[in-house]
DNA sequence: GGGCTTAATTTGTCCAACCATATCATTATA
DNA sequence: TATAATGATATGGTTGGACAAATTAAGCCC
């Protein structure tokens, strides 16, 4: 078991997420740099740290790819981020557009025992308050089968479940919508020309949302 | 209000507490860099840059004395300290022994609203689980708890504050045992008999104290 | 006051994480 | 297939935090 820095840390947990995120399991220079919000010459340094650690598969040129070790790391820092975000919420009464940036640094925090603790004291729950999964202990992950609204057909009802961007600007604008995980909507009309969607919820309010909106709620 | 690393946060609570428990109210650099596990040279370059940022009273080959600001950064970080180590006794059943190393890492994490709402979700507690008094948010202390040498249990390390007769003969005796404020000393046998006991010291040197000694001597 | 001891500082190095700028590879497009 | 655009790397530099070794100041003892 190797000490890492929480720079390092950051830099799998980005790559865990972006190579997630891109259909081919893989993470280029340039998605880091804009991700980590640094220059493309300090990401290929890192690259090679984090393969000179064997964390990433890396090829000079070439996109990465987290090793079996890297992926382990990634998702015992996504536990530990998102177990802390249901504690902000669950207990100290944050509003779930405030936890990310805390949740940020105490996924950093280095004790087995406090987060079994922590687990245990939640009472081991499965999606933290953004309706993302919580990785188990051993790395299982609870399935989250979830598809962005913006690829709903129309007047299909579906569930809202969870956010793909985390930024306080994004889930502003949800509150200002009134939009909430667990919100059953439905496309009523989808726009051409900016594939914008219209949509309803259970009470019968109707919204237009633009397609970059849409496209970071995600449904089932 | 400046951003400081947790480096310089941690040296800043090192020079509190130097400073705290020794007489004059300053703290040397040899002692700086015993208590933080690090070389002089270092030291040197740390109070530098403490002073350049108006944190220390800082004059080369002297002594330092934090400022008025700097003893404000010192309190906030004790206050999150001893917050966070009650948190976890109280809630996560750690026990009291277990606490400060985690701690250690929490103290530093950036979030007003964290640590309001962590002081009102523990009740607003005035003790820590060692005792020692928790600052409050405008940085008034409560004041210490300190009992007699001759209350404490065995084998419970504590530290000297302060004496209850300050009669000559009583600090000659001091003197002579080499017993100063801000030592750290442990009971390690308590003689039925006559209520003596036996101490030590961070040394390991052993001594002997009556009960009328021990009684005078006060400890957190 | 002169010498000795201890404490503090200076100097030069190192490593992690950054960046700007220049160069080199890959790819897309003409 | 040649060329331009894009993406990645190499080079050299900065800053914070650390160290060892050499040097200098302070305190003490006679
Ligand atoms: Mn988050
Ligand atoms: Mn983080
Ligand atoms: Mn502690
Ligand atoms: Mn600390």
């Amino acid at each position: 078991m190797q000490e890492l820095t929480y720079t390092e840390e950051n830099y799998i947990k980005s790559i865990y997420t972006i190579q997630d995120r891109s259909g081919t399991g893989e993470a280029s220079v340039n998605e880091i740099a804009e991700r980590m919000q640094t220059r493309p010459a300090t990401v290929t340094d890192m690259f090679k740290k984090l393969s000179e650690k064997s964390l990433i598969h890396y090829e000079k040129y070439k996109k990465v790819r987290l090793t079996e070790a890297g992926t382990k790391i990634a998702l015992n820092i996504l536990r530990k981020h998102r177990l802390w975000e249901t504690f902000l919420c669950d207990k100290l009464n944050f509003s779930w557009d405030e936890v990310h940036e805390v949740a940020e640094q105490l996924e950093h925090i280095r004790s087995q025992k406090l987060i079994d603790k922590m687990d245990e004291f939640l009472g081991f729950p499965e999606y933290d308050p953004h309706g993302d999964p919580i990785p188990k202990h051993d790395g299982a992950m609870p399935a989250s089968k979830s598809i962005p609204l913006s690829e709903m057909p129309e007047n299909v009802p579906c569930i809202f479940v969870a956010v793909n961007d985390t930024s306080t600007a994004f889930l502003q604008q949800l509150k200002r919508f009134n939009l909430e995980i667990g919100a059953e909507l439905t496309i009523t009309e989808r726009m051409p020309y900016d594939r914008s969607v219209w949509v309803t919820n259970k009470k019968g309010d109707s919204l237009q949302l633009s397609e970059k909106i849409a496209g970071n709620i995600y449904v089932v």
